[in-house]
RNA sequence: GCCGAAGUGGCGGAAUUGGCAGACGCACUGGACUCAAAAUCCAGUGGAGCUCAAACUCCGUGUGGGUUCGACUCCCACCUUCGGCACCA
């Protein structure tokens, strides 16, 4: 090899290395039960066709922790693909007449190449793309299993309707009454749609989070808070004119302080119990004016509460008590039955609406050593107390009464022990194009049929038009909309909704463990060798969508007996944002730093170095131009570093002979510098900390060459150190590594050695440095032999003329030691 | 309103189990190299006081209290910022 350049030529090596891992396909992983297995995976992206610098830090993190595991031994499955279908691919076709699955496949490449110049060690073998029909087909067979057991279903439900994506949403991409991709006032509409029955798996979906102990607290809440499970029970009331009115409460020990009930505006109850009263015109006003509400303003929180009064009445079924029955707008239609029973006394929200319209507040749960009064509370006493005007239950513990009350209820047939979530069932159909074709047939005798298997893939047809706002282009389609009845033979037509994106990603980790399978979506053993994923990454946004999805479709696919683990996902790491001037980067800000250009300009190993270096990965991560260039400026440190040795140590063998004071301080730091790298990557994922400890390596081999002549025991200390430092700096930047290793004499790549192991002994000092305190205060440091006997320490600290100052007319009452850091005297 | 996270130099951050606050990097300052600059290398760099200088002393991790020989770290109260949920009966 000639050795013209000398110069950090970041773009040459980076391209040279890129190549021929490709060629000689280093990162492709097959199944091997001699290697424990490592499964790494970063959220796949959508193909927008542009990568930003969440996705640069997203990928950095996972490749580090997957060279890491590959050095250590580790069998790594490290795949890539894309979340390909969605809106954005529609609104491309309408706004500039590209068909979306070009604009999709344009994007893929393109995005394929920026990735592959980040060097990324992914097995590119097991690409999927979702919009591919080779993986859709095995969406709609996994929704048509989901059929057959039960938990696909249609119904006409009250949905969330985004005027402006033209399509309905998944109570989940709602937010703040806002449609979550593009921000504009949802609608309510009564439309035909499709569901996934995940409420049937709400409870295990809760409970299993138990076994998550690898996943953040804040993740873990955000679920159980959606999941919403409340404890409680459901009580029939009668009305006066027999009508049943369920209600659902948590409270069941507080149903003898019941004063009204409240039913939603939308409840179908409330024109019944209207009718032929004089209150119906008024309560008629009540509900149009309610309904015509937008949906952000009835969710505001400081909503007044309001409410009219029915004209009908209701009988408690526990003391006969004739009440009065309300509609009221603080009652939602979508949870538990739609009506509640009023019990001012003990919730805040009935004590405003009672104290607004004079109803009577009774209190039953009397708090300890209080005595609280009806007429003149302030606010309700929703806590535990004892029971009173309870009739056969008074003096009970309210929480003993919640069970008596219940076993009397089931007794007599008035009410039942229930559980509620608040979870709702997931809605999946899309009135879009660019999605799964939800493989279902109309036919006219036969009702709604599933397509038979063996017709799968549904195909997305091309003959479609793109409309502004129109409804959904697969109805444009001659070739589509008609076909024949598989039950009948008869002439029919097919579903013309789309699956939910979601429902793509929720399996695509499962189908990455056998991509190219073409008998069914994986085969079970190939799933069971490589799953759980090991590391999870992606971005704290999908802590509630997609990674509650996924977890469904887990627990229903090992249900179906064709996975064994029931959790996904072993270890969720959530990255945080990329800020630019305390902002996300956005293009409407300005502010966004293009990857692309900072490759370009710098390589892909400072663009990594920096994102890594800049903060800890869960925590927002600001953008600085400076900073990058100090990691460049690192990196070309390194770079002079190795090429001014390599030549002189190259073919040098290590010796151990007697080593120096500096031979051993720079041993010790390389050792030390092992160690730390290895314990922030492996139990902490604080690559920060790590590369700042491989910064010190550095700093303490150019001290150590500043201070020793170049001989040969000096070199091969030397070349120990560099050999150490390349294959630490690997899994952060591994162009530059592969070239300095391949330039140190590795003829095998850098990426494939073991993981370098620290030598205890090594790490020991013979002269220790310790602290010495008097009353907490810090006066001096001293140096004293390694293992030195408490009473020679002591002696020694006595003696020091900086600690005996201190002590002056004074008395030391103590002398606190912990070994090896500190001797502390407390004195009075 | 409820739940959660965070608050440390000029800046990003470190301090892993209650034991040296400010590692590492950026920025800045001085020096070496150079005709000069860039690059590079070396050194300094929390604040205040004192000093020719060194040494030394005091203050300092959002605020106020507490526990402890010792607190960025634990406890109590509060302030600010960010995230989630928000009439869920």
């Amino acid at each position: 090899m000639n050795r013209l350049e000398e110069r950090y030529l970041f773009n040459t090596i980076e391209q040279k290395w890129q190549r021929k891992w490709e060629e000689e396909n280093i990162y492709r992983t097959v199944e091997d039960e001699q290697k424990p297995k490592y499964y790494v995976l970063e959220m796949f992206p959508y193909p927008s066709g542009n990568l930003h610098m969440g996705h640069v830090r997203n990928y950095s993190i996972g490749d580090v922790i997957a060279r890491f595991k590959v050095m250590q031994g580790y069998n790594v499955i490290h795949p890539m693909g894309w979340d390909a279908f969605g809106l954005p691919a529609e609104n491309a076709a309408i706004k500039r007449g590209i068909h979306p699955a070009k604009w999709t496949w344009d994007n893929i490449a393109k995005m394929k190449d920026q990735l592959k110049s980040m060097g990324i060690s992914y097995d590119w073998e097991r690409e999927v793309a979702t919009c591919h029909p080779d993986y859709y087909k095995w969406t709609q067979w996994l929704f048509l299993e989901f059929y057959k057991k039960g938990l696909v279903y249609k119904k006409k439900a009250g949905v969330n309707w985004c005027p402006s994506c033209a399509t309905v949403l998944a109570n989940e991409q709602v937010v703040d009454g806002k449609c979550e991709r593009c921000d504009s006032v949802v609608d309510k509409k009564d439309l035909e749609q499709w569901f996934f029955k995940i409420t049937e798996y709400a409870d295990r979906l809760l409970e299993d989070l138990e076994k998550l102990p690898g996943w953040p607290d804040k993740v873990k809440t955000m679920q159980q808070n959606w999941i919403g499970k409340s404890v409680g029970a459901e009580v029939t009331f009668k009305t006066e004119a027999g009508h049943d009115l369920t209600v659902f409460t948590t409270r069941p020990d507080t149903i003898y302080g019941v004063t009204y009930m409240v039913l939603a505006p939308e409840h179908p109850l409330v024109e019944e119990l209207t009718k032929g009263n004089g209150e119906a015109d008024k309560v008629k006003e009540f509900v149009r004016k309610v309904r015509m509400m937008s949906n952000v303003d009835r969710m505001a929180a400081d909503m007044e509460k309001e409410g009219v009064f029915t004209g009908s009445y209701a009988i408690n079924p526990l003391n006969n008590e004739r009440i009065p029955i309300f509609v009221a707008n603080y009652v939602l239609m979508e949870y538990g039955t739609g009506i509640v029973m009023g019990v001012p006394a003990h919730d805040q929200r009935d004590f405003e609406f009672a104290r607004k319209y004079n109803l009577d507040v009774r209190v039953v749960v009397q708090p300890e050593g209080e005595d609280l009064d009806g007429a003149t509370m302030t606010q309700a006493y929703p806590a535990e107390g004892k029971m009173i005007n309870s009739g056969p239950f008074n003096g009970l513990d309210s929480n003993e009464g919640i069970e008596k009350i219940i076993a009397y209820m089931e007794d007599k047939g008035i009410g039942k022990r229930q559980v509620n979530y608040r979870l709702r069932d997931w809605l999946i159909s899309r009135q879009r194009y660019w999605g799964v074709p939800i493989p279902f047939i109309y036919c006219d005798k036969c009702g709604v049929v599933p397509v038979k298997e063996e017709d799968l893939p549904i195909l997305l047809p091309t003959d479609v038009e793109f409309k502004p706002g129109g409804e959904s282009p697969l109805k444009t389609s001659k070739t589509f909309l008609n076909t024949t009845c598989p039950e009948c033979g008869g002439p029919a037509k097919r579903e013309t909704d789309t699956m939910d994106t979601f429902v793509d990603s929720s399996w695509y980790f499962l189908r990455y463990c056998d991509p190219q399978n073409s008998e069914a979506p994986f085969t079970k053993a190939k799933v069971d060798y490589w799953m759980n994923v090991d590391q999870y990454i992606g971005g704290v946004e999908h802590a509630i969508l997609h990674l509650m999805y996924a977890r469904f479709f887990t627990k229903v696919l090992k249900d179906m007996g064709m996975v064994s683990c029931d959790e996904p996902f072993q270890n969720l790491l959530t990255q945080g944002m990329v800020l630019k001037d305390g902002s996300k980067m956005s293009k409407s800000k300005g502010n966004v730093v293009s990857p692309e250009e900072i490759i370009g300009k710098y390589g892909a190993d400072t663009a990594r170095m920096f994102i890594l270096f800049a903060a800890p990965p869960e925590r927002d991560l600001e953008w600085s131009d400076q900073g990058v260039e100090g990691c460049y400026r690192f990196l070309n440190r390194v770079w002079r570093l190795v090429e001014g040795f390599y030549a002189k140590v190259k073919d040098l063998e290590s010796n151990n002979q007697a080593l120096s004071k500096e031979d051993k301080e720079l041993r010790r730091i390389i050792h030390s510098t092992i160690k730390k790298v290895t314990e922030d990557i492996e139990q902490r994922f604080n690559f920060n900390t790590a590369i700042s400890a491989i910064m010190e390596l550095v700093n303490g081999l150019y001290h150590y060459k500043d201070n020793v002549s170049e001989n040969e025991q000096n070199l091969a200390l030397v070349k120990f150190g560099l050999k150490n430092l390349v294959l630490l700096l690997a899994p952060f930047a591994p162009h530059i590594s592969e070239e300095l290793w391949a330039n140190l004499g590795g003829n095998q790549s850098v990426h494939l050695q073991n993981w370098p192991e620290y030598d205890p002994a090594s790490l020991e000092m013979d002269e220790i440095t310790l602290v010495v305190q008097v009353n907490g205060k810090l006066r001096d440091k001293i140096s004293v032999p390694k293992g030195i006997s408490r009473e020679d320490l002591e002696a020694k600290v006595l003696a020091e003329p900086k600690i005996s100052k201190h002590l002056a007319g004074k008395e030391v009452v103590k002398v606190i030691i912990v070994p090896e850091k500190l001797v502390n005297l407390v004195v009075k």
